[in-house]
DNA sequence: ACGCCTACCTGCTTGC
DNA sequence: TGCAAGCAGGTAGGCG
């Protein structure tokens, strides 16, 4: 399931093979993948441009295109993302190609089909990603990125103490904080010692600083670990180890690391907690 | 604004 | 053994 990490792990992989790269050809097998299904326009709109970043915000990737255009995937569930030589096996899962004028093709595989494509252009205004001039942002209602540097507790604060519902739906809101979902939730809920059905707005400040300071913690040792390796994710570089650290995510009835007794597994919007 | 529901999908596990 | 139900969960959209 990539949330941060995994995405960021993706991005980080994906860099430096893909900038400078020329797109010479799309192909699409489910035109659903696109959030447009129209394959043609992608083809027509990206053929002849350059790759000259690629980030990520919250769980998306972001890849910056010659002419103030860039493409936005998510992965949901089982996106994965590949770079390989155009003759590599074929895989009856792989949804959109993007070929490379040097011979190489980014494939998008995504066995549930739940992953989105997106083409933006950057408004010269605003400098936001916008699928028409003057219209919002893409990521206009994005929470903040957690682990920037310019993101502080203080802030966190302000957002948890306007919130009124319950800390773990919070926490997988992606118009609160961003790239955070049921793993990492998880995971810094249960070390910042705060149960999921807790109301944000009952916390104590020192509460709050843990919570803070857990999330952060947690998504940080993730990247640094290449993210968690569960089920279907990996990275264009290979797995990752996180999923050897995790405490309470998918451990039903295993001891509690902290204080011995079996964990439980409560059910909190159709989500395993 | 919040919580709850369903839809989108497929592969794997579980239970009868 | 075979088959169906259940489960995994990110997000959009709808409803109350």
């Amino acid at each position: 399931m990539p949330e941060l990490p995994e995405v960021e792990t993706i991005a980080r992989d994906l860099r430096p093979k893909l900038v400078g790269a020329e797109i010479a050809g799309v192909r699409s097998t489910w035109p659903r993948t696109l959030r447009t299904h129209d394959a043609e326009a992608l083809a027509d709109a990206l053929v002849g441009r350059t790759v000259e970043a690629v980030g990520r915000r919250a769980k998306q990737l972001v890849v910056e295109l010659s002419g103030d255009v860039a493409l936005t995937i998510h992965l949901k569930m089982t996106g994965q993302l590949f770079v390989v030589r155009a003759g590599a096996p074929d895989d009856p899962y792989v949804r959109l190609v993007l070929e490379l004028a040097d011979g190489r093709e980014l494939r998008f595989r995504d066995i549930r089909k739940f992953g989105k494509v997106g083409l933006y252009e950057r408004d010269p205004g605003t400098g936001d990603l916008v699928v028409e001039r003057g219209g919002a942002g893409v990521f206009a209602a994005t929470g903040p990125e957690p682990l920037d540097p310019a993101f502080t507790v203080r802030d966190f604060r302000r957002r948890l103490r306007s919130r009124r519902g319950r800390l773990k739906p919070l926490l997988l809101d992606q118009s609160f904080l961003a790239g955070v979902g049921n793993i990492y939730a998880d995971e810094a809920l249960w070390a910042a010692r705060l149960h999921p059905l807790r109301p944000a707005a009952s916390l104590r400040p020192r509460d709050e600083k843990r919570l803070f300071d857990e999330v952060r913690r947690v998504l940080a040792e993730a990247v640094q670990r290449r993210g968690s390796s569960i089920d279907d994710y990996t990275a264009p570089d290979g797995d990752g180890s996180m999923q050897d650290r995790l405490q309470v995510y998918q451990r039903t009835g295993d001891p509690c690391p902290r204080c011995g007794r079996p964990i439980r597994r409560i059910v909190l919007g159709a989500r395993s907690t």
